[in-house]
DNA sequence: CGATTGACTTGCATAATGCAATCGAATAGC
DNA sequence: GCTATTCGATTGCATTATGCAAGTCAATCG
């Protein structure tokens, strides 16, 4: 939520609804995090198929609730990128979470080999390592 | 999501989204799971301020995707109780890390005192006692 | 330099949510 | 027993959010 944003209680998990519970926030904070996916094309040829018109609203909210960064594409000057901050690079426990209900819960979920094994066996030092892949491609990009 | 239904994508985040991403029914779940309160009356008083029309569909449709099972209340006949199936509990630790997330970003959140700090601690044992509780609360009432 | 691509915007239909009022059955107070 | 209150809803209606198709416009490609 914006500094300012009054919430509907001070719940923590009401505060995280309010933020990413609507149903496209989190698939694009999922794309840019998991699966390296920076740019407006890229979100828009994701499975789920969200509309260019709720994608650009949805970015613009990211960006100013502070979950994305917006720089200038090095490849192409009518693309940005958006990157993640670090507000958004600690979901990644709770995106974990998420993976791990669905495996046990829905059998149509497909989740990559390996990935919650990995998380499984050493969850701070998986979430470690991608946080700190994600700040060495934020770190190599001009502002 | 019920079974038949088809999902957006077979990705376990969305999964998750499809099933418990609208504003209300984490928030339901949340009474539930952790402040053990199992009735219509009890959601409603939670500070989110949930609308009737809206309580009601969602405790139906919560029912149906299996997160809750409504059982006869035994202090009144007019009332239900909604307790959680294993679906639900599984929701643990997203819930705390929603909390955690909440706890370092959002200003406004209050968390009881202790909870993260156990959950920290040691996360399989205060999810486990929080599980093995409610399920005892499920046996001692009646189908 | 014309065609295509990337990132939107616009208009409009449909669905979800929010609010207030109401309702019937069960219960509590007298 | 009779009445008032409570519980768990349902209904009608306004507002907001989402979904879909088409169009815009600048940058880039061939």
């Amino acid at each position: 939520m914006p500094v300012g944003t009054s919430l509907r209680s001070a719940c923590p998990i009401n505060a995280l609804v309010e933020s990413v519970g609507d149903p496209w926030s989190l698939l694009i904070l999922r794309d840019v995090v998991l699966r390296r996916r920076f740019r407006y094309s890229e979100f828009q040829r994701s499975d789920e198929g969200i509309a260019t018109n709720i994608l650009a609203e949805r970015l613009k909210r990211l960006v100013r609730d502070g979950f994305l960064e917006r720089r200038p594409d090095p490849r192409d000057r009518r693309s940005s990128l958006f990157l993640p901050t670090d507000r958004t690079l600690d979901l990644i426990p709770l995106l974990f979470a998420a993976m791990a209900w669905s495996a046990r819960h829905e059998p149509a979920a497909e989740i990559p080999a390996g990935v919650l094994e990995a998380y499984r066996a050493d969850p701070l030092g998986t979430a470690a390592r991608l946080v700190s892949d994600i700040r060495q491609i934020r770190e190599g990009l001009p502002a």
